[in-house]
DNA sequence: GATACGTTGAGG
DNA sequence: CTCAACGTATCT
């Protein structure tokens, strides 16, 4: 630094080449991917990878971030402008991660933006601000004409003469009228404006907590208020409890959410309770998260032989420093969860981080609790559900190396864990790895990346390993440990199928003789049950017995489904509602109703046939609330309730050892969907949900209703034969070119009109034409498998490549997109790799 | 996405 | 002549 002020021009000029790659955080799929800027003599010292700065960029000034420093002038003959500083202080990101994005926006065709956000969530930058303010201390309202000039003046006297820009146009209301009248007040120097650097919330987190006041005992001013007495009351039993055992962590602070849920009671009693003295109010700040530290080590369990061997590979896996792949195929209840800890174990033995991936973080609570309570405080938890302040916290633990631990979903496989020597991809079949928005990546590809680079272990996790996983641990391309025993012996539940072909002519109702009559004989018994229904609401569609019309969406034309709870119908692709009509709004007639069957419809069925036992139900609409999905699987796991009856949520990761009976209603909703690994899906579901039963001392039956009970995706789950069922579906996917023998894209125009979308569509094909080779097979141009959607007309393109060309799938789509106009850009969407082929 | 800068038509 | 209301090319 002294060097360069005092220093001559010889440095200067030197430094003065130095020149950084710089993506914007301008939000347009038509710009370049990295812009180049000069770096001033002055900050070449500060400018690295990762660098948040701020850069001219046209009239105005942007955020960026620095993706690669170089010393040659990149564009010849382009006057290079400069970076104009570097925001201190805001997160960064280090080569490595930079040079995932950077292969994830080749892979995925991507905006580099949005590969970036994923490497730094957009909050954890910096903002900058454009504040108004009126020039001089007196206005001449002489010199505006028009009235929206006028407006703009007298909005900004109101706010004490200056403003954001924002707050400026919003109060102004028509956004359009505001821009060019802004325009001229600020080219007449009426309006100046400046801009000012905001870093983002980088300050700790704030906690705040209540505890009981011992100074207050006015009972009798206790016995009025009655939500009042049942906070108080709570408060004292939790200190009576607690004191008990001791433990020093715990001073008896608790957080709102936790009074108001312990004690059933709203907002208002607390803050009463806080204003009336009950209560005492602290704000701390923190950057730990509490109930990290709360949570007592768990003794260790006696590792199974399978365990014990699973174990031992892996250990010396990650302790060999290379990159391997390896396929953990154990049946449900074999105890993964206690193998993924000894292996994270082997990693940080070796001063390494591990990156421990679950589906759904919500979901998995059981397996988060395991964790912590395995490596406390070195753990971090990164889900969807954190607050923007907590996300930066848990980032910069990883990122300081002070938790080598992270466990999260998708997103979680960019965090900026140093030294990555292990990365876990738990149930790794499971579609929720595959995102479904720009950028359309599959977390395992991302995963395998990131183990090559730093030559790591990639373990997938999984009693139903995907076709392409099983497929690569055949051909010897990963490595495959098997673990085929339960913990502590015990069985696999029995599975039976039910005919409903049979059983339908006789007793038509949701549940089979078979299943009625078990199901009866537990109910008053402590056995509980799951019943599993992969459909929401009360009915996928209305149906008018006079005309036969449905109600469809007027976004997506597919059918409504009736939710009878809050009396709608819904869409369940755009979430459009309206009002169930009472006749059929085309002919009139009363006889509109219910079409077939969701959960609510069999909620409501066992409701009445068994009413004395207790329901819950687990699906997307009983778990909107936040918290409310725990609360179910606690009250369910505390065998407060009988009978769970859910959608695949009740499949995934839940071991509740009580429940000794799972009902499958229909195999059938699964496996005809329009998909070529509708097969795969459904024995996956299948086997899952049956794993829930028998994980007690009790064995476990399932019972499986289909009109397809022959089909060999359900004979094999009746078996669990895994490998019947892969053998089979193997052989179809190499006869039809699927997946793992090929590699698919999906490429999707949508415009407001049909013939909009289908003229790019051709287009794109043309273009495509010039660049696949033979080899490729270009399926269509042909209307979307939902050709409507969200109220946009959608056609695709399919393209399949086999397996040896798949890498470069990528490379000639974006060659191809290169003959369309920048417009059209915007207007497609590109997945390679789809999950849902729409 | 925001901006500068073109054109057009209404009004003085 | 100015101003509002558009369209559109460009951003290192």
């Amino acid at each position: 630094m002294a060097a360069n002020a005092t220093g001559p021009s010889l440095w200067g000029e030197a430094e003065s080449s130095v020149v950084a790659e710089v993506v914007v955080e301008v939000e347009a799929p038509d710009l370049l991917t990295t812009y180049s800027y000069r770096v001033p003599a002055d900050l070449t010292a500060v400018v690295q990878v990762g660098s948040c700065v701020h850069v001219p960029f046209g009239g105005r000034e942007v955020l960026g971030y620095v993706l690669e420093v170089g010393h040659s002038p990149i564009i010849a003959g382009i006057q290079l402008r400069e970076i104009a500083g570097v925001i201190e202080g805001a997160l960064t990101f280090s080569p490595e991660q930079a040079a995932i994005a950077h292969w994830l926006h080749r892979y995925t065709l991507c905006p580099m933006l949005h590969a970036v956000r994923c490497i730094v969530p957009a909050a954890f930058g910096a903002r900058i601000r454009t504040v108004a303010r009126l020039s001089g201390t007196t206005v001449d309202l002489n010199r505006v004409r028009s009235a929206n000039q006028l407006k703009i003046m007298q909005v900004l006297l109101e706010l004490n003469g200056e403003a954001e820009l924002e707050e400026l146009k919003r109060r102004f209301g028509d956004g359009d009228r505001f821009s060019s009248a802004y325009l001229s007040v600020r080219n007449k120097r009426l309006v100046e404006e400046h801009r000012e650097l905001i870093r983002a919330s980088t300050s700790p987190r704030r906690i705040v907590t209540y505890e009981l006041n011992p100074a207050a005992d006015d009972e009798e001013d206790l016995a009025r208020l009655s939500a009042g007495a049942k906070v108080v009351n709570w408060l004292r039993e939790k200190e009576q409890t607690l004191s008990s055992d001791e433990d020093p962590q715990n001073d008896h602070r608790y957080s709102r959410a936790e009074l108001m849920e312990g004690a059933g009671v709203s907002v208002a009693v607390i803050h009463n309770l806080v204003k009336k003295g009950w209560l005492l109010r602290r704000v701390e700040e923190s950057f730990r998260k509490p109930e990290t530290y709360t949570h007592r080590p768990a003794a260790r369990p006696e590792l199974t032989a399978d365990q014990c061997s699973a174990v031992k590979t892996l250990k010396a896996a990650v302790d060999a420093h290379e990159f391997r792949r390896i396929l953990l195929y154990g049946v449900t209840a074999s105890g993964k969860t206690e193998v993924y800890l000894g292996a994270i174990e082997k990693a940080l033995e070796v001063s390494g981080g591990a990156l421990m991936m679950v589906p759904e973080i919500a979901l998995t609570t059981q397996l988060v609790d395991a964790f912590v309570r395995r490596f406390g405080g070195r753990t971090a938890v990164l889900h969807s559900r954190l607050s923007e302040g907590e996300r930066f916290d848990e980032w910069r633990r990883i990122q300081s190396g002070a938790a080598p631990v992270v466990v999260g979903a998708r997103s979680a496989v960019f965090a900026p864990l140093p030294n990555v020597r292990l990365i876990i991809l738990d149930e790794e079949h499971e579609p929720s790895y595959k995102q479904e928005a720009s950028p359309r990546y599959h977390a395992h590809r991302v995963a395998e990346e990131r183990a090559r680079r730093n030559r790591a272990v990639l373990l997938l996790g999984s009693a139903t390993p995907s076709i392409e996983s099983f497929h690569a641990a055949q051909t010897g391309d990963i490595e495959l440990i098997t673990m085929s025993s339960r913990v502590a012996g015990r069985m696999l539940p029995k599975v039976e199928l039910i005919d409903l072909r049979d059983e339908f002519s006789q007793h038509p109702t949701l549940f089979s003789q078979r299943l009625d009559e078990e199901i009866q004989a537990r109910i008053g018994t402590g056995n509980q049950i799951i019943l599993l229904l992969n459909r929401r609401g009360f009915a996928p569609l209305i149906l008018c017995r006079a005309c036969g019309t449905v109600c469809r969406c007027p976004n997506c034309e597919v059918a409504l489904a009736l939710h009878r709870e809050n009396r709608q119908l819904r869409c369940h692709h755009c979430d459009y509602v309206e009002k169930p009509p009472d006749v059929c709004p085309r002919c009139g007639d009363v006889h509109i109703g219910a079409f077939g069957t969701g959960t609510e419809r069999v909620e409501h069925e066992v409701r009445s046939r068994y009413p004395e036992a207790r329901v819950l139900r687990l699906d997307r609409d009983s778990t909107t609330r936040k918290g409310a999905h725990a609360q179910i699987v606690r009250t369910f796991y505390q065998g407060d309730a009988d009978i769970l009856i859910g959608t695949q949520m009740v499949a995934k990761g839940l071991d509740f050892p009580n429940v000794t009976l799972v009902g499958v209603v229909s195999a059938d909703t699964s496996l005809h969907m329009p998909d070529f690994r509708a097969a795969e899906r459904t024995f996956q579901l299948l086997t899952q949900v049956a794993g829930r039963a028998g994980r007690g001392e009790q064995p476990g039956l399932v019972i499986v209703q289909s009109f397809s009970p022959d089909h060999y995706a359900l004979q094999a789950a009746k078996n669990h034969d895994y490998r019947r069922f892969y053998t089979q579906e193997i052989a179809f996917r190499e006869e039809l070119a699927y997946p793992p023998f090929s590699r698919l894209a999906n490429l999707v125009s949508q415009d407001e009109t049909a013939s909009k979308a289908s003229d790019r569509s051709y287009r794109l094909a043309e273009a495509l034409r010039r660049t696949l080779p033979d080899t490729v097979t270009l399926i269509g141009p042909a209307p979307a498998p939902f050709a409507r959607l969200r109220g946009y007309y959608r056609w695709r393109i399919a393209l399949r490549v086999s397996a040896s060309q798949a890498d470069q799938l990528p490379r000639w789509i974006e060659d191809a997109l290169t003959y369309l106009e920048p417009s059209d850009r915007q207007q497609l969407i590109v997945d390679i790799d789809p999950f849902n082929m729409a």
